[in-house]
DNA sequence: ACCTATTAATAATA
DNA sequence: TTATTATTAATAGGT
């Protein structure tokens, strides 16, 4: 569908193997949601690039999200009576400010280190049941078969626990803590 | 791409849904094909069709990834001796066996919860991210504002952690268990 | 990243 | 479900 036809080969050049894969990455998430969309289907991919990397798409809706809870309703029974002054982003004077950020942060944190465990966990199941399947296709799995997949099972989730850490969730938790809790220093 | 542009909403007549679902089901799985062979990719993708039948794409084919667990070490320690005689796709007989399709029910039911925590935290993350966006576009927020963004982000955490219990994790959990482990009775 | 000439996917139809 | 084909959508190569 581009300029030439190309071979359904690995492509070559390793430069263009990267462009090519960010292209149709984001074209098969965009052909996931599409058929969730229209058919109303649970749809989930999972894709490692060749660098090893992990991708995901599962079914998401967060604007809509944002909007409720911003015009949820207009009488807040407010406790403070500071109300804000208005200025520019990065503001926290009283003390009812600063332990509310750290209230915040605190839950923030939380969440993110489950959401990594979630991730984690989530990936496990998705090669479970790639096993399951296979397993199935064979019809018959022994006693031996079974121990070797359960060790698998068991190895994986610790394998795939480890690379959690590295995974794009932190990269929200670094905007939130960094900008709606505020920083502690000017640093950078 | 057809006679005709269509609107990216859930398509009314279930007749055309059903087709519309099995054309795009397939388009999906070539592409994630595709993406697999021209990048080198691992793919993995699952779909669950309206009607809750379970579709699943694996690179090349899903075997090669249960190889690679099924012949991760020849040397099992085995703690059985049957090996498997072959038969049709039910079948446990000595206590060996039993016990080892109780542990791997286990390590599946322990993984299947964890995910449920994982998925409503996951969404939890995005919600807040998507307050966050909100409350960035507003560029000031005063410390009643805080405290309710606070509140929701705690009343969200239960909220979602409700659903869990109805998301599509089950029905894989479900898969597992009635098959892999053996269906206790021919029940339906 | 952004363009756009081309190819590929697919909606409507039979 | 399969086949056809008019159109739209994805994307390869280039900027």
């Amino acid at each position: 569908m581009g300029r030439r036809k190309i071979e359904m080969k690995m492509v070559k050049d390793s430069s263009c193997r990267q462009v090519t894969f960010s292209k149709r990455r984001t074209g098969l998430f965009k052909k996931a949601n599409e058929l969730a969309t229209l058919c109303g289907a649970e749809v989930g991919v999972v894709v490692f690039s060749p660098g090893g990397k992990p991708f995901s798409f599962g079914q998401p809706n967060i604007e809509s999200i944002a909007d409720r809870f911003l015009n949820q309703e207009p009488k807040t029974t407010t406790t403070t009576t500071t109300t804000a002054s208005s200025s520019s982003s990065r503001k926290k004077n009283n003390k009812a400010m600063e332990k509310l950020n750290q209230q915040l942060n605190d839950r923030v944190k939380q969440l993110h280190e489950e959401k990594l465990r979630g991730e984690a966990l989530d990936k496990g199941i998705a090669e479970a049941k790639g096993l399951f399947l296979a397993k199935k296709s064979t019809e018959e799995l022994g006693a031996t078969e079974l121990t070797k997949l359960k060790a698998g099972l068991e190895e994986l989730r610790e394998r795939v626990k480890e690379r959690a850490g590295e995974m794009e969730a932190s990269s929200i938790l670094l905007m939130l803590s960094n900008n709606v809790v505020g920083p502690p220093e000017k640093s950078s």
